[in-house]
DNA sequence: CTCACTGCAAAGGTTTTGCAGTGGG
DNA sequence: CCCACTGCAAAACCTTTGCAGTGAG
């Protein structure tokens, strides 16, 4: 979950994005800031380094790099938008008071997900995704 | 999914709500446009009853309903908020490029994801409540 | 070289807030 | 009657947009 300059250069490259030090900033700064970051906390760590990049630049390379499936947008009940740059199938466990998304792996929960929609017509809809939105609260609070 | 006056009456008073007529036509209003409205729908269907309602109270409203479970935040890719009047629980068929959320019951998956949880511990985690959100694309488009 | 990307600043749209006046319990 | 609720308008907030200048391929 920290990707080399390496990595992330190949990931920008593999879409055919131009690889600029504000690209490689932002991407490298949803993995390494983990738990699903606003775009204001990802300006704010990225200004560390990057004192000049602008709020606009941020937010348009994120939508760049979510419409090439380098990251994804996450919604909560509050509405900021946030992102995650885990990319493999997975679910979130979410508690509204604090606002802590952790994510949430389980092959077993993919399986019997992924069985019971096999061979079912969801009325005449395609499904290209789903994943579990579990709602609660973590017990150290 | 279209309540009486007495049942919307009801409904307020059992949450201990006072019953006013902007409470009435804004929970009626989320029952009556079904497809998870957004607060501007809302708004834009209640002045034709009330041409004076302001939008801040609308606001309001939808929060104190949300606050005492009459309703649900729903939210999506674009960042703006809508509101489901449907309480039992249920999940989401989202297509993103027509932005259109469709109810999905079924009590086998239902069943399914209960029977997955139950005696399972998710680290310290209590469930309060979990929905899938199935993202695709309907036929008729 | 060229066109996509960035910085900057202004605008956009949704939601929140403060306060005085109103009305439901 | 009293306090919660409403209307109004301004402000806050996140995000988008336009344009001139820059730099990656």
């Amino acid at each position: 979950m920290e990707p080399t300059v390496e990595e992330l250069r190949r990931k920008l490259a593999g879409k055919s994005l131009k690889v600029t030090p504000q690209r490689m900033a932002i991407l490298g700064a949803v993995y390494q800031l983990g738990n699903h970051p606003t775009a204001d906390q990802i300006i704010a760590f990225i200004r560390q380094s990057h004192p000049n990049i602008a709020s606009g630049t941020v937010y348009k390379v994120l939508e760049t790099l979510v419409d090439n499936q380098l990251i994804k947008k996450v919604t909560t009940d509050k509405n900021i938008m946030r992102y995650d740059g885990m990319m493999e199938n997975h679910h979130h466990l979410y508690c509204s008071e604090t606002d802590v998304i952790k994510d949430y792996h389980d092959e077993e929960l993919d399986r019997l997900l992924k069985d019971y929609f096999k061979d079912r017509n969801i009325g005449g809809f395609r499904i290209s995704q789903f994943n579990l939105q579990i709602n609660g609260n973590f017990d150290n609070d």
